[in-house]
DNA sequence: ATGAAAGCGCTAACAG
DNA sequence: CTGTTAGCGCTTTCAT
C-alpha cells in the first residue's frame, strides 16, 4: 500500500532526506559512510522515487510526446521504435498521440502535451505555424520533423530534422523522365500536408528542367495508405490513355498501387514503371522490388530523439539538420515499351524543337 | 515563463483556490455567482491545470503504459493504434515501451512504468508470473495479452484479455490435414512465447486428432517477423523432400515464406499451401490472399485498453475476456498436388490400418 | 457554501 | 558536509 518514501529512506539510514536526495540524485559530496548507509536503506526497503513528485520539483517529466498522423502506419511506427530507443537511454518515456490528420486532435495534443512533457517531436500535418504561435508557448523544447508548409517564419528555438523532400521527388521523376518516360503520374500524399506540396514542387520541378508539360489530370490527391494507393491506380488504370510511369507520394501508396497494377495484367516494370518514397522495409521485398528514394524513418526518428534529448539537456544551439536521402534502383522501373517509346521520342524530339525556338 | 497557476486564477476571481478546484473538478457545489466568476478567469488567463501536480495530488496520474515486444510490429502498432484511441476519450496518454523480447528490458519497464503510470497492458513475453509477482505490486491495474505461460496461477486481481491461440491453431491446421496434407510444417513464433506454446500445442493436437505423426523436423523455431519467414521458408525449401503446406505462427511469418516461395517457382497453393494467423492488414492483399486465423489486433487493443479503463475508474470486477476467432479461408491454401495425394492417400490408409490394430 | 491549511513526495536553497 | 525547510501546483479534509 503504502510506498516507501524519501522519508522512509531517511529514517532507516538515520540521515536527513536531503542527504538522501543528494546520493539519490549525485548533486552534492556526501561522506562515504552515509552514502552507504543510504544505499543500503534504499536496497533493503526496495525504495524507487516517485517520478511524479521529483518532475514536479523538477518542472520537468521524463516525458516526452510523438505527434504523428498515425502509429500505426509503418513509417510512424518505425519512427517511434527509433525513437523510444534513444530516449530509453535517458529513461524517458514517450506518449504517442496519433491525430489522423484531424487538425482539432493535432492542436489539442500540442496544447495538452506541452503542459506536463518536457519536450516533443512533432511532424507538422494540418497544424501551420501561425496556429502554433497562437495556441503554444514555443519555449517548450520541441523538434519538428519537416517543417511547416509556409517555411517562412518558424519558431528559432526550435530543432528542425527533415529529409528533402522537393529534391527527392525531383530526383525521383528525372529518373523516370531520362527513361523515356512521359506520362508520368503522382499519386500524390495529403496535398496540402508540408511534405505533400514538396513533393509535388519536386515532381513538377523535374518536368520543367526536362522540359515537359505536366498533365494536371495526372496529379491524383490521395493520403499516405495502401488504400489510397490502391484507389489511386485505378483511376489511372482507367483512363483512356493511362500512364506508363507513376511516382508515388510514399511506399505505401506504391504498394496499393502495384497491388492493382498487378492484378490487372499489367506487368511491372514492362508496362508500367512505378517509384515510391521512403524506402520503409516492405518497399525491398515487393514483387518487383520498389525503386525508391530511400529516406530511413529509422533514421529520422534516431536523429530527431537525440536532437530532442540534447535541447532538454541543455544543449543550447537550435539546429537545421536535412537528413540525406539516396535513391535506390531497383527493379520497379524501366523504360517504357518500345512502343511507347517510339511516339515518345518523335514528341520529345517535337517539344526541343519549340523549346530551342522560344 | 511563469505559467499560471490555480492561485492566479482564485486571486483573479476573487476566491479561493479550494473553490477554483471544485468548480474545475466538480466536486463540490459552487454558487452560479463564484462559479461564473471562476470560470472567467480561467478563461482570462488561459488556465490549464498542471498535470503533474494533480497527478501526485491524486496520487493518479492520467497514464497507461502498453508493453510490447516491438512496436514497429505492424500487429502492435495497430494495438497501439487502438488503444489510443479509446484512452484518448479519458483523456489519458499512453506510453509505448518495446523491449524486444529481452527479459531485463521487459522487467525494467513493468517495474519503472508501474510506479508512475496508473495502469498498464502488458503482453507478457519472457516475464513469468512469478516474475511479475516478485518485482510487483499487483495492486496497479493491469491487462494481460494472451496471459502467461504458466496459465496455473495468475494474479487475480488482474484483466486478461486474449485470443484463443491453441484453438485458433488447431483449427488451421486441420484445415490443412482435411485438404490432405501430411507433410505440414510449422514455422513457429518465439517457442517460449506464451503465444508460441499455445500455437505449437495447437499444431499438435490437431495431429493428434487426425491420428497423423508430426515430423519434428518440420518445426521451427523463429520469432514473429518476415525475416524468420524468409529464413524458415529457405530452410524448409531446401530439404530433401519439402512439406506441401506450412502453418505459419503469424502473418508477418507467412508473408516472408510466401515471398521466398514464390522467388523459388513455387506456385501458391497449388504446390505449397500456406497459413498465417492474426489476418493483419496486408493479409488479404497478399498474392495469393492469406488463408489466415482472424483474431484483429484493433479489437484486441480496443477491448483491452477499455477494460483497462474501466479497472482504473473504479469497476471492481477482474474480466477474463477470450476473443473469438474466426478461420479466413482465403487462396494461399488448396489441397496438395495429384502426385503427392495419391502418396498422401496410401499413406493415410496405412496409417488407419496401424491405428485400428493397436 | 466557502476558505484555510495540511499534505502528496521530492528538490534545492540556505543555515549550521 | 549535513540537515531544516520552503516550496512545486493541486486536492481535500475540516472548520467557519
Amino acid at each position: 500500500m503504502g510506498r516507501v518514501t524519501i522519508r522512509d529512506v531517511a529514517k532507516h539510514a538515520e540521515v536527513s532526506v536531503a542527504t538522501v536526495s543528494h546520493v539519490i540524485n549525485d548533486t552534492h559530496y556526501v561522506s562515504p559512510e552515509l552514502r552507504r548507509r543510504v544505499l543500503d536503506a534504499i536496497q533493503a526497503l526496495d525504495y524507487r522515487p516517485n517520478r511524479l513528485a521529483r518532475a514536479l520539483s523538477r518542472k520537468n517529466a521524463p516525458l516526452i510526446a510523438l505527434i504523428v498522423p498515425d502509429i500505426s502506419n509503418p513509417y510512424w511506427s518505425c519512427v517511434a521504435r527509433a525513437v523510444q530507443d534513444v530516449t530509453d537511454k535517458y529513461d524517458y518515456s514517450v506518449i504517442v498521440c496519433s491525430h489522423d490528420g484531424v487538425w482539432e486532435r493535432e492542436i489539442r495534443f500540442l496544447r495538452s502535451v506541452s503542459d506536463w512533457t518536457s519536450g516533443f517531436i512533432l511532424h507538422p500535418y494540418n497544424v501551420t505555424y501561425e496556429d502554433v504561435s497562437r495556441y503554444l508557448e514555443t519555449t517548450v523544447p520541441a523538434v519538428i520533423f519537416g517543417g511547416f508548409t509556409t517555411s517562412g517564419e518558424t519558431p528559432s528555438n526550435w530543432d528542425y530534422v527533415s529529409g528533402n523532400n522537393e529534391r527527392g521527388a525531383q530526383v525521383a521523376v528525372e529518373h523516370l523522365t531520362q527513361l523515356g518516360h512521359q506520362r508520368i503520374a503522382f499519386l500524390q500524399g495529403p496535398p496540402r500536408t508540408p511534405s505533400g506540396v514538396k513533393r509535388l514542387a519536386g515532381f513538377r520541378r523535374a518536368f520543367e528542367l526536362a522540359d515537359l508539360p505536366v498533365d494536371d489530370s495526372l496529379l491524383i490527391p490521395g493520403d499516405y495508405t495502401k488504400a489510397a494507393g490502391r484507389a489511386g491506380m485505378e483511376e489511372l488504370l482507367d483512363m483512356e490513355k493511362p500512364p506508363t510511369a507513376v511516382f508515388c507520394a510514399n511506399d505505401l501508396i506504391a504498394l496499393g498501387a502495384l497491388d492493382v497494377a498487378k492484378s490487372r495484367g499489367y506487368r511491372v516494370p514492362q508496362d508500367l514503371s512505378i517509384v515510391g518514397f521512403d524506402d520503409i522495409e516492405d518497399a525491398a521485398h515487393a514483387s518487383p522490388p520498389l525503386t525508391t528514394i530511400k529516406q530511413s524513418p529509422h533514421q529520422l526518428g534516431t536523429l530527431g530523439a537525440q536532437t530532442l534529448m540534447d535541447r532538454i539537456n541543455g544543449k543550447t544551439e537550435p539546429v537545421r539538420i536535412t537528413i540525406d536521402f539516396s535513391f535506390v534502383i531497383r527493379e520497379s522501373t524501366a523504360p517504357p515499351s518500345t512502343e511507347n517509346a517510339v511516339t515518345d521520342r518523335v514528341s520529345v524530339a517535337d517539344k526541343r524543337l519549340h523549346s530551342t525556338n522560344t
